[in-house]
RNA sequence: GGGCUCGUAGCUCAGUUGGCAGAGCGCACCCCUGAUAAGGGUGAGGUCGUAGGUUCAAGUCCUACCGGGCCCA
């Protein structure tokens, strides 16, 4: 006996095993980069998503519609973050009761993808067809939506993989033109000029990403341009004479100062601040006036006998030239913006070989633009237009492959009139064939553009609420849809021209495109490559289609001359609520305001997918695709700086994965706040760790001491008396958070959701109530109902806490769900939010507000108590504090509140002013449970034990 | 250059209609050793991007500027 005295340890060993130590097979460690692929595999068997399905049938359906990534590449920080938010969306709302099939896509069609191929295929790209090279496309999409498909499952992200969207796929294609054939029976597609790289050597139109910029010379030129009113000429500049036929206007800057100056007898116009360099004489301007004062002044062309005017346009500026710009809107971007902006012509009289046409002045007709260049500058310098001309070099586009010079050249193009007026003939919608030609009755009327406009104002819900200023921007700002490109790997735009020596507009009816949406659906847009005219048609009849041009009512199918132009990728993604969502049967009712709840993407989809999705369904069903808008930001290095490979501060997907596991970048996703720039560094990652860690071992201890109880059986019901227990308190605590988490899931405030579940587990729970009852689980007997109530509130608190956790981390949640239940079977995510308003009934003391705030003011007292008198351990504390106003101190349990003090003793005492602490240690400690209470003694087994503990272990 | 947007503690972020600058992490010090590659307590940290203005009072409203981001040009 007096061994157990003088050796602490023997207490240990004496009593320790007499206590009821957390036990669990919940490991501390987590090892996410081996268990969370098992967690797939389990789902996987176990048939999670179809499961779901099944159980939503009778739920109210949340029509949520992914956005499709490009089929190229890995998948990088921004799909990390983007596919991780979804996944939050679709499991937050399939655990708040709804039914939320969710489809996965990818966009396949498109440029970089060809670029790429066509970069691989290297020479052997000459010869061939495009229907080689679309397979090529095809093989390499696929590869890519396989690669990613395995990344975004290992991102724990809960979509119908098992089949997904392809924008390439016929059925999606088929859909993609029935919009299209309802937007030509809307009337606002139509054929119009606009200027594009267009490569002689290829004779082919180029995007962006396949041109090359080499050092090129070329002549350049200061022009005069006569004044009508002969008072004068405007002195212009130019690299490209060539273009110089095709002259339509001259634009300024509104607020420059232009001055008039006097050389050799002639009176010239230009930008003051470029006189000195032009002239090459420090001449002071005769007079001087504002751009805008010289807006609409008419001049001569130099040798066509043509009058133009002065316009305005913001992008001259004074570094080159003359502050006057030579506006051709066939040969030139800005130049071509302006013509509309001003009702020019889109006038080119360059041909497909780069030669003139017969719109040209005769002696340019035939002639390619590189010899035209001379001689535009004799003829020039002949007629005294030709102020000066220089070798110039500059940087200028080449055709990647053939590495020649390209130019720019207005070709037909076909557009949506975004401007026209429509109307949408009433439910049920088209976009699946019912509505063909033109119909009476439909919906009011209105330009897309405004229509956009509209909805954008008053229908449509942006998160944040600033996404709806910049839609509304992007929209009075942008064009006419250019809806054609001049590639192979696309969608065809269905259009057929007639046989050579027949005029006449091409076939594009309502009809004529859905017998060709038709043809797609069955065989695929290969066919298109393949297959004679007279076949693509198979299910057209022009005798009977009343919009068809009158030269193909009597053509021969055969005879026709299918077009070459494919769909702006864009307009193939834009239709997805059709292809995917009305298609699948997912859409809402029709006679609902919307097709989908949610769209949810990067805010550079404001002007891509969002923008682009709106107008098609507007033309189509005359209503928006989504409800509501939610955006994301985009990620940037801890300086703020873009992201980006070359920059070499991108961070690899797969190797965060293997680093650290998805649930912990689940975990960090749900910190951000991504509304805006969302700052990475790998430090991020490691924290997130740290705070994963912790929830982690608060659920380890919530499961530790459950080991062996049964809640069903055993649970305790709270009578009246226990409204000022402290698990009373905690039940309170529970529902709060889980409002808390759950108004924050609703409204997609995760960082918020995160925020409340990380301070719950860690102040809430692990630093306030678990290390509170440590003593009574240990201490009490196993069956005691104080430690039965407790479990009970413990059982409570996990599977509220790992419900309301499961959306983030589903790996964890999962496999503590099935530690607490015990069936290795069970899956939290077929599960519902854990429903609280039962613990709502549980009756709680409204004074553990204040109590908890006093709690504060003790700890404090503590501490510093423990600093003066040299107290270690808390244990051999005691604390006695004066009476709280307004609370009812007597009905509370001591034992609860120095366990919340972490102290052996606790009295409420009106003797003392203020926090009074007693150093106990003259006091007898119980050797099991180290508290120095007052009824410690001797007990029959030798060892000194206070009554509770005697009892627990039924000694007298 | 234009539209939208952001700048608060070392880090991530809260800060409603103007009313005493907050939280978590990290850090420092201490404790526990019966959640243990865990757990608890206490504490230090900020000229709210800069400069003006409105106001009794500005992180918050206004103007200009600086520095980021997305989308355009």
């Amino acid at each position: 006996m007096s061994d157990q005295q003088t050796d602490p340890r023997a207490d240990k060993k004496t009593y320790k095993k007499t206590l009821n130590l957390p036990k669990t097979g919940f490991p501390m460690k987590a090892n996410l980069v081996q268990n969370e692929p098992a967690s797939l595999k389990r789902w996987d068997k176990l048939g999670l998503y179809p499961k779901l399905r099944e159980q939503g049938g009778s739920k109210k359906p949340y029509v949520f519609h992914d956005g499709p990534p490009y089929a190229n590449g890995s998948i990088h920080l921004g799909h990390l973050l983007n596919k991780v938010l979804k996944d939050f969306v679709v499991r937050t709302k399939t655990m708040a009761g709804y039914d939320v099939p969710y489809v996965p896509g990818w966009d396949c069609h498109g440029l970089p993808i060809e670029h790429k191929v066509m970069q691989e295929l290297g020479d052997k790209a000459k010869d061939m067809q495009p229907i080689q090279v679309r397979r090529k496309c095809k093989t390499y999409a696929e590869k890519f939506v396989k690669l990613q498909t395995g990344q975004m499952k290992r991102l724990l992200t809960l979509a119908d993989y098992a089949d997904p969207y392809l924008t390439m796929n016929p059925r999606y294609e088929g859909a993609v033109l029935e919009v299209f054939a309802d937007l030509v029976s809307r009337d606002v597609v139509f054929r119009g000029l606009k200027p594009v790289h267009w490569s002689i050597e290829n004779q082919t139109a180029l995007a962006e990403a396949e041109l090359e910029y080499y050092d090129r010379e070329d002549t350049s030129v200061f022009v005069k341009f006569d004044r009508v009113d002969g008072q004068g000429s405007l002195m212009i500049w130019t690299t490209t004479p060539w273009t110089l036929p095709a002259n339509l206007a001259v634009a300024v800057h509104e607020r420059y100062d232009y001055g008039e100056y006097e050389v050799n007898g002639q009176t010239l116009i230009l930008a003051v601040e470029l006189a000195k360099k032009v002239l090459k004489t420090d001449a002071e301007p005769k007079t001087t006036c504002k751009g805008s004062e010289l807006v609409g002044l008419e001049y001569k062309h130099p040798f066509i006998n043509r009058t133009s005017k002065v316009v305005a346009a913001d992008y001259v500026t004074l570094e080159d030239g003359t502050g006057l710009v030579h506006t051709a809107p066939g040969h030139g971007v800005d130049d071509y913006q302006t013509g509309l902006r001003e009702g020019l012509d889109v006038y080119c009289p360059v041909k497909d070989d780069g030669t003139f046409d017969d719109t040209a002045p005769d002696w340019l007709q035939g002639v390619s633009v590189w010899k035209a260049n001379d001689l535009v500058v004799e003829k020039l310098r002949e007629s005294g237009h030709l102020f000066h001309a220089e070798q110039f070099t500059h940087s200028y586009p080449h055709d990647w492959r053939g590495k020649s010079p390209v130019i720019f050249r207005a070709t037909e193009q076909w557009f949506v009139d975004v401007n026209k007026s429509f109307s949408v003939p009433s439910a049920p919608g088209s976009a699946g064939g019912s509505a063909v030609g033109s119909s009476s009755g439909g919906s009011s009327g209105g330009a897309m553009r405004q229509r956009a406009l509209d909805v954008t104002a008053n229908d449509i819900r942006f998160f944040p609420e600033w996404g709806r200023k910049r839609m509304r921007g992007m929209l009075e700002s942008r064009p006419d849809w250019c809806l054609s490109r001049q590639r192979a790997w696309g969608l065809p735009i269905p259009a057929f021209y007639p046989p050579e020596g027949v005029e006449g507009e091409p076939l594009l009816t309502p009809a004529s495109v859905l017998a060709v949406a038709k043809l797609f659906r069955e065989k695929g847009s290969d066919a298109w490559f393949l297959a004679p005219p007279q076949d693509l048609l198979q299910h057209y009849d022009p005798a009977g289609d009343t919009d068809a041009p009158p030269w193909a009512k009597s053509c021969d199918l055969s005879k026709l001359v299918p077009g070459a132009d494919i769909f702006d990728v864009w307009f193939e993604s834009g239709s997805s609520w059709n292809a995917v969502i009305r298609q699948r049967g997912l859409a809402k009712p029709d006679d609902a305001p919307t097709v989908t709840d949610l769209y949810l993407e990067g805010s550079d989809q404001h002007r891509g997918w969002f923008q682009l999705s709106l107008l098609p369904c507007l033309g189509s069903q005359g209503k928006p695709p989504f409800t509501s808008v939610l955006t994301h930001g985009f990620m940037v290095d801890r300086e703020g700086r873009k992201m980006s490979k070359s920059g070499g501060n991108a961070l690899d997907v797969d190797v965060l994965l293997k680093d650290y596991g998805a649930d912990v970048c689940r975990w960090w996703v749900s910190s951000l706040n991504s509304d805006n720039d969302i700052k990475v560094d790998p430090e991020y990652f490691r924290l997130a760790g740290e705070e994963y860690r912790k929830v982690r071992n608060t659920i380890r201890f919530l499961l530790s001491n459950l080991d062996g109880f049964n809640f069903k059986q055993e649970k305790v019901h709270f009578e009246d008396a226990d409204a000022t227990s402290i698990d009373a308190w905690m039940t309170r605590e529970l529902t709060k958070v889980s409002d808390t988490v759950l108004a924050a899931y609703d409204g997609f405030q995760y960082r918020k959701a995160h925020e409340a579940l990380f301070n719950f587990c860690n102040d809430t729970l692990s630093s306030v109530y678990l290390t509170a009852l440590k003593d009574r689980l240990y201490c009490d007997a196993p069956d005691s109902p104080r430690r039965h109530r407790t479990q009970s509130t413990l059982y409570r608190a996990a599977t509220v806490l790992i419900r309301l956790l499961a959306p983030l981390l589903p790996h964890t949640a999962d496999e503590a769900w099935r530690a607490l239940t015990g069936n290795g079977d069970d899956c939290v995510h077929l599960l519902p939010f854990q429903d609280v308003d039962c613990m709502r009934q549980i009756p709680v003391s409204e004074d553990w507000g204040a109590l908890m705030q006093a709690r504060d003011t003790w700890l404090k007292s503590i501490e510093e108590a423990r600093q003066a008198q040299g107290i270690d351990n808390p244990l051999d504390c005691g604390v006695r504090v004066p009476a709280i106003k307004d609370v009812a101190c007597a009905s509370f349990d001591l034992a609860d509140l120095a366990d919340l003090c972490g102290v052996s003793r606790f009295a409420f005492d009106d003797s003392v002013q203020t926090v009074t602490v007693d150093d106990l240690r003259s006091e007898p400690r119980c050797e099991r449970s180290w508290k120095r209470d007052g009824t410690v003694k001797q007990r029959s087994d030798g060892g000194m034990l206070s009554d509770r503990d005697a009892q627990a272990l039924g000694l007298t």
